[in-house]
DNA sequence: GCCGTTTTCGGCCCGACTGTTTTCAGTCG
């Protein structure tokens, strides 16, 4: 499948190519490079069926793009790309993530100061290099720092959306060896931690050489570090590191618990087995040197005077000692999910029409759905007037009426910097419910941008924050916000907090769900999604619920439609 | 570079914000 690297490429090219000033060429590369990340059938498939021709139908592709496709399928390279490489020799991804730099202005560094990637944008910096050039300033500079300190704060860390795809397909792999007893991810990956160092994955076998053969046999190998008799470590093309490990049946039970983590929890765990004159590693749990546990992570669990404890739980966060008192959470599964309301439409951002996106929602068994477009603030998204809604509520009743699932209409109006929302109560009025989130602005000072939000949560239509502390992971800081007051606000008006599940955001964080636990504050697990397939982003969503501790009454979307209606119509806000 | 009931050339989602300027370029979503 190199569907995702022909988009990748063709991404740069659009990246070198605004760095050359030309003007719409990098929207086309960008538009094809979308077309082909989005499609669900394999592009050198449709190329060994239907050639040049199968390339230039795809939505996008002309002729000069399919020339360059076809080339790259053909030899793994794009001259172009190759040429423009060549003609600004700089580190254009890392530079890019750098918030606030973009192509021209990476252009210029380079040209003026020679900075061709990180360390040297940061030299650049400390030197006060980049205060002196024209069209730069001392604020920006500023901004460059501590951007670059914000970047390198998460060095190394994945988001649990990139390593996902890779992972499943390794894992899908070894599951189906005949030589293969058991297998689980282990590691930061099945504590569901938003993003990872590497991925790990736990085998029992009686033999490991055919598995960890296959292991290394996986197309999307950049590098075998390590190969022996037990474990293996690669890394993929994409860049990170996956660890395998093979045991026997006898201790699976205890290496995964050993190898799930936290270090943290385990020590804890390690310490009650020796105050109960037991000793705990990765092959067992031993009492006077004979193995009493080992195959099965719940016998461990049971011996040491705990109930199973679930992975994402397993951070020390006092899971340890409510699990000794015999606490047992029953958090959220995806089973309790009966729908959700944030989902964007071919109306605004969205990928698909309000009817493919109920047929997916209706596949993945839910009663309900909500379409929840931008309002009128959002200009690129094309956000939608008191009009547009009008229109888009005929099409939504339409296609209510065909189908099986129940289709909400809500909006995702924007929080303006006052605290207002960007569309009329009228045009409000008549929607199913109102989500308000920011998208803009923001930077403003911690006072300020808590007034605005809680304006926001106090305004009488809204009954939904989206992804409160408007964060993206490993890009953007949160909003400076006092969530304490936000909390408190938000239980006092009655409206419900977001969990968003895009991997990106993952908005609230597992410690502010957590407080909304304790708090009983309702919350949501949405997905956000701009596309079909990413409705089954909900996942990450509800691993994230579940290290916040979130059970299923605390998630609103655990109701049935007809609780949901009242929550509509109830105006405790 | 792509596209097409304004169709084979001329237009391409665009407004707000920041930091730099003194009227605007670059970035963001």
């Amino acid at each position: 499948m190199l569907n995702k690297e022909i988009a990748q490429q063709l991404d740069k090219i659009a990246d070198y190519l605004e760095m050359e000033e030309i003007d719409y060429k990098p929207f086309a590369y960008r538009r094809a490079s979308s077309s082909i990340s989005e499609l669900s059938e394999d592009i050198e498939e449709i190329y060994e069926e239907k050639g040049r021709e199968g390339i230039e139908e795809i939505n996008g592709v002309g002729k000069n793009i399919a020339d360059k496709i076809e080339e790259f399928i053909l030899t793994g390279e794009m001259e172009y790309l190759e040429n423009l490489k060549a003609k600004f020799p700089v580190d254009l991804d890392n530079l890019l993530r750098v918030e606030g730099l973009g192509p021209k202005s990476i252009k210029k560094l380079f040209k003026e100061l020679n900075v061709r990637n990180l360390s040297d944008l940061e030299k650049a910096t400390k030197e006060g290099e980049i205060a002196s050039l024209s069209g730069f300033g001392e604020k920006t500079e500023k901004n460059i720092r501590e951007a670059i300190e914000f970047l390198k704060k998460d060095e190394g860390k994945w988001l649990l959306g990139e390593v996902f795809s890779d992972s499943e397909a390794i894992f899908s792999r070894l599951e189906k060896l005949k030589e293969t007893e058991k297998i689980s991810f282990a590691g930061s990956l099945r504590r569901k931690k938003e993003t990872v160092g590497d991925v790990d994955i736990l085998v029992s076998a009686k033999k490991a050489e055919e598995i960890i053969d296959c292991f290394v046999g996986y197309e999307g190998v950049l590098k075998t570090l390590s190969k022996g008799e037990t474990r293996s470590s690669i890394r993929l093309k994409s860049g990170f590191n996956v660890d395998l490990r093979v045991v026997g049946k006898n201790s699976f039970g205890s290496a995964l618990q050993y190898f799930t983590g936290s270090k943290e929890h385990n020590i804890k765990l390690r310490r009650i087995a020796n105050e109960k004159g037991m000793k705990l590693n990765e092959y067992g749990l031993f009492k006077d040197g004979r193995r009493v546990a080992g195959r099965e992570e719940e016998k461990i669990y049971s011996l040491l005077g705990l109930s199973f404890v679930p992975p994402e739980l397993r951070e020390d966060r006092g899971e340890v000692e409510a699990y000794l008192k015999g606490e047992e959470l029953e958090l959220v599964t995806q089973k309790d999910i009966k729908g959700e309301l944030h989902m964007h439409t071919t109306w605004t951002g969205g990928a698909q029409t309000v009817e493919e996106m109920a047929k997916r929602g209706e596949e993945l068994g839910y009663e309900y759905i909500g379409i929840a477009d931008h309002t009128e603030f959002l200009r690129i998204e094309n956000g939608l007037n008191a009009e547009d809604l009008e229109k888009q509520r005929a099409e939504i009743k339409e296609v209510d009426a065909m189908m099986k699932i129940k289709i909400f209409q809500g909006c995702e109006a924007n929080i303006l910097k006052d605290g207002s929302l960007d569309i009329d109560d009228e045009a409000l009025e008549k929607l199913d419910y109102v989500i308000a989130g920011i998208h803009s602005n923001f930077k403003m000072d911690r006072e300020e941008m808590t007034a605005r939000v809680v304006k926001a949560i106090k305004h009488p239509l809204v009954k939904i924050i989206s992804h409160p502390t408007g964060r993206l992971i490993k890009r953007r800081e949160s909003l400076d916000l006092d969530m304490v007051a936000i909390f408190n606000e938000a239980k006092k008006a009655g409206v419900v907090l977001e969990i968003n599940s895009s991997p990106h955001r993952l908005d609230l964080r597992d410690t502010d769900i957590k407080r909304c636990v304790e708090m009983n504050i309702p919350m949501i697990i949405n997905s956000d999604a701009h596309h079909v397939d990413q409705l089954e982003n909900i996942s990450f969503g509800i691993g994230q619920a579940r290290r916040g501790w979130a059970e299923k009454k605390n998630i609103i979307n655990s109701k049935s439609k007809e609780e949901l209606k009242k929550f509509f119509k109830s105006d405790e806000n």
